[in-house]
DNA sequence: AACGTTAGTTACCGGTCAGTAACATTGTGG
DNA sequence: CCACAATGTTACTGACCGGTAACTAACGTT
């Protein structure tokens, strides 16, 4: 009677076919690198090999597709954070400065290349990016851009916490700082040829000032 | 003969009559405020109060306008920066320290919007976030962003040379990932809630790090 | 064989984009 | 008064935007 054993079980496995991962991978790479409002859903679709149309029947909306892209990149962010500090559990000091030589590590650009993104120069933090092409009113994507920053924010000062700093949230947000600018001058300076070079040094310095 | 004495005089008294002002005011405030690519050439008219056919009789292209917008930007810049340094002549620390200062001073907002600039909030670096907006294939953008952001990275690195800095190309770079990053950051935390109100301390710990 | 799901195709909607043509209206200077 | 230049007005082009309708082809399940 009931039997409906586990209702469209082996073309979608858990839940969705595979017509809109190609759509989200699609956006995810062409969004980071050109823009969120450069790119059209036009050009989306195409991109994943399907249509308008099918795009629709995926997503709701534009806006939908550019949440879903926002949450990707920041699981991907914290995934990345994770398996960074992991070798240093323990030591704070040390997790930090994984953390900042990460940012000009531009290896892990090379895995991200492998699977599958284009981009031939990291464009920094596509969250950070995304706010400055989001209009003001709309609530819904600058909330998770802001919830994200403030979950760096409350790592980084958890971080200086841990390693024992006299300011520990002046610590963490000086650091935040530096990564933020490493992030946001790499869209002028490819690579590692701007400022950047130096945010190991200067992460070192901050973190000595604030031990005593 | 050859009187014609010096043409369109006292209307145009240098170059340029008064429309164009008008529609360029019009463009520097709405390109701040909501980015590049949100705002269209018939906004920028309207808001100027004039209209779309008056603006190509003053701009060969949008591009062209947005060229003369990030230029403007950039004098407006570096006016403030040579007026914060000025009263600290000869002394570079505290003419870090003051430019550093700046960027959490909110006063010098209120005169911008005294003069006509209708941000309730500092969206942070014109040029910088303009740079997440220009396509990477236009080179005539995105040199102007280059430039000037190349600018202040050599100005930084002379100040910290001439404090005496031990590192002063490090120094330097690394005061101007503090202050990208205060730029950057702003967009997400209006006014100063964000890790930019710690960019004072921080400024100081890394400069008396490099000073032995 | 009949069915529902998933997907591709084509054509279209209203709106906005950058940019242009042709014409009417000012105002100022000679 | 006339000429000329700057400005305003209306209407338009062609392209693209986000979004939808209607139809068709493939597929696995029962």
């Amino acid at each position: 009677m009931n039997a409906k054993p586990v209702a469209t079980e082996n073309a979608a496995p858990a839940d969705k076919p595979r017509v809109r991962d190609r759509i989200l991978d699609a956006a995810c790479d062409l969004f980071y690198r050109h823009g969120i409002r450069a790119v059209g859903v036009d050009a989306i679709a195409n991109e994943a090999g399907t249509n308008k149309m099918s795009f629709y029947r995926s997503f709701p909306s534009k806006d939908d597709l550019v949440a879903e892209y926002l949450t990707d990149q920041e699981r991907e962010y914290w995934a990345r954070w994770d398996e960074t500090i992991a070798p240093y559990a323990g030591d704070a000091r040390r997790q930090v400065e994984a953390l900042v030589a990460s940012d000009i590590d531009l290896a892990w650009l090379r895995a991200k290349a492998i699977e599958g993104c284009k981009c031939k120069t990291s464009r920094g933090c596509a969250l950070g990016n995304a706010a400055v092409e989001i209009p003001e009113d709309n609530d819904r994507l600058g909330d998770i851009v802001h919830r994200y920053k403030t979950e760096i924010r409350r790592r980084l000062r958890k971080l200086a916490r841990e390693m024992g700093a006299s300011d520990p949230d002046a610590l963490g947000d000086a650091l935040m700082l530096l990564r933020e600018g490493g992030y946001y001058t790499r869209l002028t300076f490819p690579n590692n040829t701007g400022p950047i070079s130096a945010i190991v040094k200067a992460a070192r310095a901050l973190i000595d000032a604030h031990l005593e």
